[in-house]
RNA sequence: GGAGGGGUUCCCGAGUGGUCAAAGGGAUCAGACUGUAAAUCUGACGCGCAAGCUUCGGUGGUUCAAAUCCACCCCCCUCCA
């Protein structure tokens, strides 16, 4: 049985952007299990947290009883979307665009139930049906069928067109007609009448759905979701440290949690409605009460633990508590050697290092990037070890004064913290 | 193939022989204030404690002295063919 108010669900959620044929695809969507498809491009060995909107979305359809599918882009992954990207990007080697496509597919894997009947997932790689395919052929059956003059009319390469010091090659301006004929195979192969994807995407589907009417003869859907964006217009998904990863070999549970812990106010509720399973209703209570009480709002918490849970389990969930709670809220003095080893194993940033310096530590643990940087940083005050601030540039790390002789907990601005242990 | 324009520190972008580690803006980081927010203010922002050292697409050259001049090469853009 379908959830007839799929779509109006996801409208409320803020994750309706654009749709194609609105009327009709409710209708579409209403009576059976239909099969829905996104793909995901190679372009590193992991997906992040920027994938993680159309990756829930899937299991937002499976759980309104349809088939998802993901796609993993060994293809299109070789070729790189132009897709309102400022510059041309570098090709990657077939080895490595190969490598990161297994991997992809195997994070895939997580997000949808591949056990559950009718409408059990599926995970596929558009390399299965591109690979072979000639290119005589390709250009014959598939490229008749595009019409240049409406390829660049298309607002997603617009830019590249237009844009003075840019261009585009002509290997990623072929990109949407690799991306349109997955769906058009897809569409043959399983069924499949709905892509998704993020708004980014849209010229890339509707010419997926164009084409998939001019060869196979049927009507398919396309529907996109919002990219994320902050209320401070900085990138949604950076931090200092980088990108955050969803394998946590990249970006550890406790680095994901507090990503998300972070989140300014004007923009938690949204992600509450982007990124969780939470209804509408709960998340309307939440805000109402934080909006009541005074001091830090429940939201981040709430939404850090269901997004932790969701992408690293239970115990990834767990782990990443217990060192939030040692670092932010408990003593530090009060923690045990074991839970020191803990914390080592919950995936807490550390590493071993050699007795020396403070500024050695604060550049070999990472915390400070140059000598000059942490002499910097500890004359600011902003450096402590332990829980006891230092501001002696000079000062040296004893091991006689670590804990339990062997655990150093330093700590960089307010929230930055590592781990340096006694080899 | 021809003509023109361009490649500057994370990004944008000034800089056309010394006063340039290189204006300005953005991003980022730290401190104060706070709620592990926001806004605001202050400071940092190539490396080095410093003297100084290494940077301005690449390689050579001119010069006491080059991001700035010359030669060749690589890459990008625009127009023409």
């Amino acid at each position: 049985m379908t959830d007839k108010q799929l779509i109006e669900n996801l409208d409320q959620r803020g994750l309706l952007m654009q749709a194609s044929a609105q009327d009709e695809l409710n209708e579409h969507l209403a009576g059976q299990c239909r099969t829905v498809y996104c793909g995901f491009d190679p372009t590193a060995d992991s997906l992040h947290i920027g994938s993680l909107v159309p990756l829930l979305a899937l299991r937002r359809f499976q759980l309104a009883g349809h088939r998802p599918i993901a796609l993993a882009g060994g293809a299109t992954g070789m070729i790189g979307d132009p897709s309102f990207k400022a510059k041309e990007r570098k090709l990657n080697s077939l080895e490595v665009t190969a490598q990161w496509t297994e991997k992809i597919r195997a994070q895939l894997s997580r997000f949808i139930d591949f056990d559950c009947g009718e409408n059990a997932a599926l995970v596929v790689n558009n390399l299965d049906w591109t690979a072979d395919k000639g290119m005589l052929t390709f250009l014959r059956d598939i490229g008749k069928h595009f019409s240049v003059n409406a390829m660049i009319q298309k607002e997603s390469v617009k830019q590249r067109l237009e844009r003075e010091g840019e261009g585009i090659s002509y290997t990623e301006f072929s990109y949407m007609i690799l991306q349109a004929y997955d769906f058009a195979m897809l569409n043959q192969m399983h069924d499949c009448t709905l892509q998704i994807g993020g708004s980014d995407q849209w010229g890339n589907i509707t010419a997926g759905i164009d084409l998939t009417r001019r060869l196979n003869q049927q009507q398919v859907f396309g529907l996109t979701l919002p990219l994320v964006t902050k209320a401070d217009g900085g990138k949604f998904g950076k931090t200092e440290e980088g990108t955050i990863w969803l394998d946590p070999a990249r970006t550890s549970t406790y680095t994901f949690y507090q990503f998300w812990i972070n989140t300014a106010d004007a923009d938690v509720y949204k992600f509450l409605k982007y990124f969780t399973f939470l209804n509408i209703e709960e998340i309307a209570a939440i805000e109402e009460a934080d909006k009541n009480a005074q001091g830090r709002p429940q939201a981040q918490g709430i939404l850090a633990r269901e997004v932790t849970r969701l992408v690293h389990g239970e115990d990834g969930l767990a782990a990443a508590q217990r060192i939030s709670n040692a670092l932010f809220s408990g003593d530090i003095s009060s923690l045990t050697e074991e839970d020191f080893g803990q914390l080592k194993q919950d995936g807490m940033p550390s590493s071993a290092i050699e007795a020396g310096t403070l500024v050695e530590a604060l550049v070999a643990t990472g915390l400070a990037q140059s000598n000059k940087m942490a002499r910097e940083f500890i004359a600011n005050g902003a450096v402590s070890v332990n829980g006891v601030k230092i501001a002696d540039p000079g000062a040296s790390l004893n091991w006689n004064d670590a804990f339990y002789g062997r655990y150093f907990l330093l700590k960089r601005g307010k929230k930055l913290f590592h781990l340096a242990y006694c080899q």
